[in-house]
DNA sequence: TCCGATTCGTATACCGTTCTACGTAAATCA
DNA sequence: TGATTTACGTAGAACGGTATACGAATCGGA
């Protein structure tokens, strides 16, 4: 009967794999955690059982009450190119401490990216990695009392409640006029992006910062451009730069992402980088390096920032409840752009 | 005050709610899922319970009797660029539909991508939509037995199990070739991948069926080149095909994933294009239309494939059994590099 | 020989939902 | 008016695990 049963409904459960070895649940349980109280006997049996009807404890069930061994991933957007270098390093982390990856895809917009957080937390997951999160500092204290946090890409030196990893990007900025300078470039301009909700922790005025006191300690005057990250003004707000008589000689960009779309309208527009036009980007993403592009940016080493991530997340799951916070130093990758 | 509540009494449950609005468990849980049978004056006093108490319920504990009313999207890997298509795509339908998304990463290999799958189904997702997977038919039809499938950029036209959705890569071919041959080519070859599981199920083969059928129709000889996915002998490779004395006059490559390297390292031998080489790509990703790349490519309207696979998995999620397996015409963008 | 400690395994109370019965009161019908 | 139906709400058994309390052996030492 209880065998007809099971086959009906298909699922092995932990009741099955029990009767199948005549001991009980809790037997069972106890072998798939290595808890205490087990023998060699009792063990060899529950493993033959669990090999021969091919048994995974479910996820859901196991999260009620214990750990799931999963943690979720959020990216701002799955077209980012430098996701991938980071998604790389923290896989590499979590393959070998047996931990799986679940991930969420935000928008760059802060109330989809608490919605996923709510998400995560709901699916029970053991803990969360940001990556360049939209969301203020105020609102991930609050998540992170409720499930361990740590961030990437976003610059809150004294959250008690979470973990930041990043790469010094004031110095990243400082290092790409620096390289400016040094070619002979005096009327270099920063692009940083618009309608993100403006905080000061975010990457793009990080760089910003970097980038003014680069400039002062040059004596020479700032000027920052901005660039809308969607729809049909963007490329129109390219064009208009590019196009004005007042076009700088250098550009700064906050971000590959928006260094590579001014390159092409430069090259549409017949301009010669970097005789007309110098353009310094930051991530050095897999495009940056093409041969056609060949843009200097800045490298952040995203293998090792998610690396880092995942190892604090780990040792935060593990107990640690002081806070960590880490920056790493960028590199600038010249190419022939500037 | 609800502040206080909720740091000490720990998580709002189902119970916290029906207590505080002064009802059932069981009237909560219907009031959650617009079951049969509440009153207005009910669900308003429960609606209110929940607004003040911000309960959500346990994706986990619901997970184990009921819907999860999520879906989970596995990609071959995070840097293919033509996935944020069809993810928007996907996205765009589950967003009306309430339905969430949880996106596993592959990397290409049947194994991993096996592991995921497992996990999904121990997540106890509704329902997988699989992209360009590289899972056998077989297996497949075992996983799709326990879990609602529906599968992107895989052909398996008598699948019994699970939908397919695919964008007629057959033609695709053919609309490449055609293109050459109209532009006076007759040396054409055909790129395709190495190192996957050789199913003629997947895009790359497919379009190389229809590459062969095109160039027999036009009385021509086919030549098919290959390149491995990862690795350093990957650009040894292309630069041994750029610079043999055989090179061919014009490459259809199986994807913008290869033909962008290649016309990037054409570039640097200093090879004209389409002068003295010409490309085609498939799936028209977003670097394709910049103007230093400019490249002649496939476009298989991603968006739209996303959306049709989530439709399909919506109905079969609903109830449907019998098999779905829908085909959408390819369309040629035609660049300056052909 | 008796006693406390240690080992091993079981019974069972949860965890937070869904969902199937079932009871009751109001509405509709003949 | 009595007999059905319909609408609304509740109780309580799942679901598949975890973890705690506890009983039964086994063992070493005085």
């Amino acid at each position: 009967m209880a065998d007809s049963d099971d086959r009906f409904s298909g699922r092995v459960t932990i009741r099955t794999v029990a009767a199948d070895a005549g001991v009980s649940v809790a037997a069972v349980s106890k072998v798939m955690r290595n808890a205490y109280g087990v023998s060699d006997a009792l063990r060899l049996k529950v493993e033959a059982s669990i090999g021969k009807l091919g048994y995974r404890p479910s996820v859901a069930a196991r999260g009620m009450r214990g750990r799931t061994f999963t943690m979720g991933v959020l990216l701002v957007g799955i077209d980012n190119p430098f996701l991938p270098d980071i998604y790389q390093g923290i896989e590499g982390v979590t393959e070998t401490a047996g931990y799986k990856i679940i991930v969420g895809v935000g928008a760059a917009r802060a109330r989809k990216e608490a919605t996923l957080i709510e998400q995560m937390i709901d699916n029970r997951m053991d803990g969360l990695i940001l990556v360049a999160s939209q969301i203020s500092g105020e609102t991930l204290e609050h998540y992170a009392r409720q499930i361990p946090i740590v961030v990437i890409g976003h610059h809150e030196p004294v959250a008690q409640g979470y973990d930041t990893i990043n790469n010094d990007d004031q110095e990243g900025a400082h290092l790409a006029v620096q390289a400016m300078l040094k070619s002979g470039y005096r009327d270099i301009a920063y692009l940083t992006q618009t309608d993100q909700e403006d905080h000061q922790t975010d990457v793009a005025p990080q760089r910003e910062i970097g980038y003014r006191a680069a400039m002062a300690a040059a004596g020479l005057v700032p000027r920052v451009l901005a660039l809308p990250q969607h729809g049909a003004p963007r490329l129109a707000q390219i064009n208009k730069i590019l196009t004005a008589p007042d076009r700088p000689r250098a550009i700064f960009c906050w971000s590959d992402l928006d260094a590579i779309p001014f390159l092409s309208e430069a090259h549409r527009l017949g301009l010669r980088v970097p005789q007309d036009l110098a353009l310094i980007g930051y991530d050095n993403s897999a495009a940056a390096s093409l041969s056609m592009i060949n843009l200097t940016s800045v490298d952040q080493d995203g293998p090792r920032l998610g690396k880092l991530a995942a190892e604090a997340l780990l040792s935060r799951i593990g107990g640690r409840s002081t806070p960590e916070h880490i920056m790493i130093a960028p590199t600038l990758v010249q190419r022939t752009s500037s």
